[in-house]
DNA sequence: CAGGATCCGTTTCGATACTG
DNA sequence: CAGTATCGAAACGGATCCTG
């Protein structure tokens, strides 16, 4: 069938972002990630209010098509995969931090020590996320 | 617990902003507006490579309800409408500069200029958004 | 003509059942 | 555990039509 690409990326850089990051998931999946150190698909599932099987599914594929997460498979148990993010990925923190006081700002939102610390020393808190996934298989929830 | 069916706002600040965001449209629909002073129906239809007319009316409408964008009539022209960001809609600027640096680091994306200007002066530019917000404020067309 | 609303075929989503 | 398969529901895109 003829697949009639639409010109997304073309005009001001925000496509690109909106082409990845433009829907009801990614940017929670991307969340779970670089807040509660989620890595595998039931870790996903667990974290949402219910989000479909195959919709998780292929919102890890098409992060990691465009190089936001990177799949790997656990040496050990066969059975678990491990996602994490990439250097990309973890870039989008400073989006998030935004999104998040943006929120909190003119929304009712819960979470406020979140907030609050996001706020209060907002390069700390990003540079925890960096260093937290420097380290690689840490699991800290910093929620 | 009365669980509602979708919780999209529970948890997490950041649910708030993909509801209001998360979609193809919305952003792009704030980037015009930030960027290129569109108000009419007809600014965001020529913006874009052919939103259907219907989705546009949806867009504007939920953007409405969230109190991101306000709706008027032209004093003037009666045919004419204008859509204008309210604050809460000019405080996305940071959320937007975020999305196209990350854009711009990571993907291959146009107008280099827009970028190079954000990266040398963010703040500069986003006060230059703001105040040209201000000044159109009242005013039936900002361009 | 501007700003939509309506109809309609196509695509995607969401929920659940099922499988390696 | 980590996904597919399936199917009805919702959203989308396009064209057209309507109204002031």
């Amino acid at each position: 069938m003829g697949k009639k690409k639409r010109a997304w990326r073309s005009g001001c850089p925000l496509n690109a972002s909106v082409e990845i990051l433009g829907d009801r998931w990614s940017l929670l999946i991307i969340r779970d990630m670089m807040l509660r150190g989620a890595t595998t698909f039931k870790d996903f599932l667990e974290g949402f209010e219910r989000i479909a099987t195959n919709v998780l599914a292929d919102r890890l594929k098409r992060l990691e098509q465009f190089g936001v997460i990177e799949k790997r498979m656990d040496t050990r148990d066969g059975r678990k995969t491990n996602y994490k993010l990439t250097q990309k990925g973890i870039d989008l923190a400073p989006v998030l931090t935004e999104m998040v006081l943006w929120a909190a700002e003119h929304e009712d939102t819960e979470n406020p020590e979140l907030v609050a610390m996001m706020k209060k020393d907002r390069k700390g808190f990003e540079a925890g996320i960096r260093e937290e996934w420097e380290r690689g298989r840490g699991k800290a929830t910093m929620r």
